[in-house]
DNA sequence: TTTGCCTCCTGCGGGC
DNA sequence: TGCCCGCAGGAGGCAA
């Protein structure tokens, strides 16, 4: 699922790719992905630039904005009048003859429209939470000692901490030595601070390799942002740590499928 | 208030 | 080989 640094790779593809051209038209092939109203209300407006907050994209038009959320299985491609595919759901008709199509297998992304004024004053970006690049460790230290759940759901919370999704939260808590299950409110203020100052670190790392790799995944498999990076812990259960060499544990948190290294994160 | 459970949706993998 | 079942997962909604 893409997070962060993938959203951050999609949108900067696409900003090279579509600003300045104007919507013609939007064809919606799954009535739940998005309203008539708002596929009518972005016909003739221009693509001025695109912008992302957390895992959020944003198509910065004439007089709107429209709020894209990729979930786990949102794409976009960029063609031209090949036939519509059984999941693209929502086709976007562009001046210069391309069209850019939403794919999503789970039908899981959200669409929002929003006039400039109620971009970010209204859910779902006003309820945001800052980008570790911008949390202060010592305000994410405080919002922790406020919460009494478990660290790995605290750094899913986007209200707390916005950006970082399954994989990237147990990268991080692997960097900075602390279980996945540990509460919230028990986290020192020397882990919260590694968690920002590692977190950036991973993160940032995450958006140099996606940089890296755009043109081959324009190409061949549309803007998804994704791209393989070595994950410590993340989905490698029964494995050695790479690290210590104990077995990578499972433990399911919040609903959430985690992973850890018992030895490396003691507490 | 805060927390946690349920829901959406569909491809995939395991079991028989 | 093919069918059935259960699972995974962001974030919103709702219940406790
Ligand atoms: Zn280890």
């Amino acid at each position: 699922m893409p997070e962060l640094p993938e959203v951050e790779t999609v949108k900067e593809t696409l900003k090279h790719q579509i600003s300045g051209l104007f919507i013609t038209k939007v064809v919606v092939y799954y009535d739940k992905m998005m309203s008539q109203a708002v596929a009518q209300a972005l016909s003739g407006q221009q693509i001025l630039t695109m912008n992302r907050l957390g895992k959020y994209i944003i198509f910065n038009l004439t007089n709107l904005d429209l709020i894209s959320h990729l979930r786990m299985e949102g794409r976009y491609f960029i063609k031209t009048d090949e036939p519509v595919l059984k999941h693209e759901h929502v086709v976007f008709h562009l001046s210069n003859g391309q069209t850019l199509r939403y794919h999503d297998t789970r039908k899981f992304g959200t669409f929002d429209l929003k006039t400039k004024d109620q971009t970010y004053t209204t859910p779902p970006l006003s309820k945001l939470g800052k980008e570790p690049f911008d949390l202060n460790p010592e305000d994410f230290y405080n919002r922790l000692k406020q919460s009494k759940k478990p660290i790995k759901t605290a750094l899913l919370d986007q209200t707390i901490v916005s950006g970082i999704g399954n994989i990237y939260a147990d990268e991080i808590l692997f960097a900075s030595h602390v279980q996945p299950l540990r509460r919230a409110d028990k986290v020192t203020k020397k882990e919260a601070t590694w968690m920002i100052e590692r977190g950036k670190g991973i993160l940032e790392s995450a958006i140099e390799a996606g940089g890296t790799t755009i043109r081959t995944y324009v190409s061949s498999l549309g803007v998804t942002g994704r791209f393989q990076l070595t994950l410590m812990v993340h989905q490698r259960k029964d494995e050695q740590c790479y690290i210590c060499g104990d077995q990578i544990q499972k433990v399911v948190v919040g609903g959430r499928s985690s992973f850890y290294c018992k030895t490396c994160q003691k507490r």
